[in-house]
DNA sequence: ATAGCTGCAAACGCTTTGCCTCGAA
DNA sequence: TTCGAGGCAAAGCGTTTGCAGCTAT
């Protein structure tokens, strides 16, 4: 293992956003000024190989990265006004798509969820959601 | 409105399936050879703005269309082992995501759901939806 | 006649890859 | 020393666009 390739994977592991390979290429450069972008897409694409990372679309043309969650999953509320990512559970839903799958005649296999929604600007108790979402910069 | 501009909407309302821009390309140049797949993709584009069309994505890279439907909502199913799709209709899920989007302090603007299976080989009582599926060429 | 549409090819943005060098083991 | 990893720049892929000519109206 060489020195850029565990920079990246260091980037990766500390990230708790969803970057894509711009942001990871420029906080990885910050680390270590030798690695390239090919590196980054190389070795990002090989980590998801591995099962280690995660891609994600969520419009917009570029991946977005994410580690593999072992266990509970998560999905994904894009706020359309500025781009930022909040998580949230919903543990009953991939059960129910699960039945729908099965009710087709298909098994499972994987399924790919996310809302997008606008900030609602009354009422304030949001909450630490919201909160930690406002922590870092655009497009979590 | 041009001739083909015509041709190309006529695919279009013709296809009860999800074409992308190449495949429109070819069954529109069967129709006109005029055409060009600049104009399908600026026609495509057009009729998305007047909320006629609605693009997808289904992962591959590709965009793929149909027509809005109004009322109803559908989601889709893919079938991971020829791409081919399947709509199905899940009438309490738009509900459900629209508390979730509420108890995270957000208006809920739209959602994107996309299951992904393999057709179950044993159990043949699948029915009609996927009879209707298996009648067209691949990636419907 | 004229505003708008079309075809063609070049340009674009993200991602991949060929090739040759370099570095880890 | 050897074989994989990395840098660079070119290529690839789907999509968009500039430009000049053509077409409905």
């Amino acid at each position: 293992m060489t020195g850029q390739r565990r920079v990246i994977a260091r980037v990766l592991s500390d990230a708790d956003d969803h970057p894509d390979v711009e942001e990871l290429y420029r906080r990885a450069s910050a680390l270590d000024s030798r690695v390239s972008v090919a590196t980054v897409y190389r070795t990002v694409r090989l980590l998801e190989e591995k099962g280690i990372l995660e891609r994600r679309d969520f419009g917009g043309g570029r991946a977005r990265y994410e580690a593999t969650e072992h266990g509970r999953h998560h999905y994904h509320l894009i706020d359309v006004d500025n781009g930022k990512v909040i998580e949230f559970e919903d543990p009953e839903h991939e059960e129910l798509m699960r039945r729908v799958a099965e009710r087709l005649g298909f098994d499972f296999v994987s399924m790919r969820l996310e809302l997008f929604g606008k900030k609602r600007p009354q009422t304030q108790q949001a909450g630490k959601t919201a909160q930690a979402a406002k922590r870092k910069g655009a497009a979590s």
